[in-house]
DNA sequence: TCTATATTCAACCTCATGGTTGAATTAGAA
DNA sequence: TTCTAATTCAACCATGAGGTTGAATATAGA
């Protein structure tokens, strides 16, 4: 039960590794979509589609609802926030580095400001 | 040129879908690692987290610095930032869950406090 | 210069991944 | 009932990932 979590976060972001599923979740945005329409842009075959939807189900990233021989799915979105909190721990270092960047940035226009205008017009 | 962005975040997330790398990365927020400071926590060879932390080099994950015969590793956040953004274009759809829920406990709140007091002294 | 330390390299093993194809399953439609 | 459509299953293949061990490399220190 301890290591749930880490193991959870293991699956979720080896499933967005992957183009392919990556814009399957874009796709899964605009709504439900069924396996083959998910399956439709890319050039492989059904099965090989139907791995990735597996893998994104794992992940927990889509939940399907049989109706009839069709299957269709949506976005789970829950565990993307886990993700993207886990992420957030990390803010503050771009930011921090964004911060410099500025800094820098504010320095060199100072600096120019300072100087005659050189050789721009306008 | 045009995947490479792509490609990008495949390694990212690629590199973050692994307990140890990103045991690495939290290590790595606290200050400067040599390669054998990252990998003592761990129970497998040096060569192995050798290979870990070039995988999170090649994410752009750690920047290293070789000073004589130690490499000084440090967290580059650049592309946490990336991955923190692209998970937050799903933002809207766990706001909204949160919403709705938040929503049902206010009905689930009204309820209550519309019958009377049942069992419950204070 | 010699030795010990920090790290990588190369070769190898095992298992998972992502792909294929063809058959099986299940449900709509005729 | 029979045909067709939607999806998965099973078997297979090639490649890559993560681990090992032992040798190679390069630098610090005596």
């Amino acid at each position: 039960m301890v290591e749930l979590e880490t193991s959870r976060l293991d699956t979720v972001f080896h499933a967005l590794g992957d183009a392919t599923r990556r814009k399957m979740l874009r796709e899964l945005a605009d709504g439900e979509r069924t396996v083959s329409q998910l399956a439709e842009p890319f050039s492989i075959s059904l099965a090989a589609a139907s791995k990735h939807i597996k893998a994104l189900e794992n992940a927990g990233l889509l939940r399907r609802e049989v109706r009839g021989r069709t299957h269709l799915c949506r976005l789970a979105p829950g565990p993307l926030a886990s993700a993207h909190s886990w992420l957030s721990f990390y803010e503050r270092f771009w930011i921090e580095r964004l911060d410099v960047l500025e800094r820098l940035l504010r320095e060199e226009d100072a600096k120019q400001s300072r100087k005659p205008n050189k050789g721009e017009d306008r």
